[in-house]
DNA sequence: CGGGCGATTGAAAGACTTCAATGGGTGTGG
DNA sequence: CCACACCCATTGAAGTCTTTCAATCGCCCG
């Protein structure tokens, strides 16, 4: 209570909850970034689960915060932060409110292998997606069935393909960004 | 190029377009919120489009920028907002990759009614939206016929009414919510 | 070899969209 | 002052996409 952690290997998946059940994965979390930052009156505005072995450092809100404030480098940082973060959520919203499926999950695979890469996740492929189908599904708000369709679709296209442990093989980036309407 | 605002009067929405003309509006700014302080190389990260007449302040980024680190406090003013976006955000992705077409509405009614109350835009009731139907869509991630279709369950379940100018009452805000699935 | 779990596939149902037509309100011009 | 055009919202019907329900497959593990 009253932490937040600064990832330092792993993925989190940042969600909330409804009542009844349903799950939004709200964030795709990777070295460097921060989770837990977004609290009030110490409880968490969403939950955090770790895709794979995660380590992270913990720091204690309350002295981050006086620490930030002598340190204006700090404070620039964390500004950049969550403007990025910011901006990464408004494309989250495009892409739940405009994408159709297959689009949805186009963008997703372009999105998480741009994100691994960058920050060296795995520079290996075939890609390794760290996420079942159903936190995919949770994530592009989809059912599995309708996300392995869309892979299925991806796949007869030529665009991608899968091994046998699971593992996605991008053999088209250029048309896996169009069909998931990545901008540049 | 290179301005942000600060908004004092009116009601701004901040979006992002598709190339196939599919937009998504990723916030709706009120008195007191900032838009456009979101950019790279100059450019801005989204489009924002006035819904009212709005009156605000224009900052120079880097000057502003500059102003910032030699004040925590309003370094710690920009934290605040952008952690408050950002939640806001958040719960966006939930409305729109879980909730289906009339939850959404109603989240959007209750949400919006809140947000007014707050800003004090405007305290009357009936509640004016300040946005067409194809606004709405955008938001919601729907069509103007589907919000259309939405606005009419919610009436026949007598938790609104519409007067002839269009604006909207809320019969029963506990309601309203529970259909919203609005937390608290 | 059997059980269990995740992924895939099929078929039917459901939700939302698309296309089309109608109605109400406003503003302009005759 | 009324007719008409226009815009927006609503409504209906058909079509598309996604979900739901069910069954199957493959793989790992005991």
């Amino acid at each position: 209570m009253g932490a937040f952690f600064k990832i330092r290997k792993g993925i989190v998946a940042v969600s909330h909850t409804l009542e009844d059940g349903r799950r939004q994965i709200t964030a795709l979390r990777a070295p460097g970034d921060c989770v837990g930052y977004l609290e009030k009156d110490g409880v968490y505005a969403f939950e955090g689960e770790a895709l794979t072995d995660v380590e992270a450092c913990a720091f204690d809100r309350r002295r981050f915060d006086d620490f930030v404030s002598v340190q204006p480098d700090l404070a620039a940082a964390l500004v950049e932060a969550l403007s990025s973060a910011l901006k990464q959520s408004g494309m989250l919203s495009l892409v739940l409110g405009q994408l159709r499926s297959t689009e949805r999950v186009a963008h997703f695979l372009a999105e998480i292998s741009a994100l691994y890469a960058e920050r060296h996740v795995s520079l290996a492929r075939p890609l390794t997606l760290h996420m079942g189908r159903s936190e995919i599904a949770d994530y592009l708000g989809l059912t599995i069935e309708t996300v392995s369709r869309s892979i299925g679709k991806l796949k007869s296209r030529g665009i991608i393909a899968t091994v046998e442990s699971g593992e996605v093989v991008i053999l088209d980036d250029q048309r896996l960004r169009e069909a998931g309407k990545v901008s540049r």
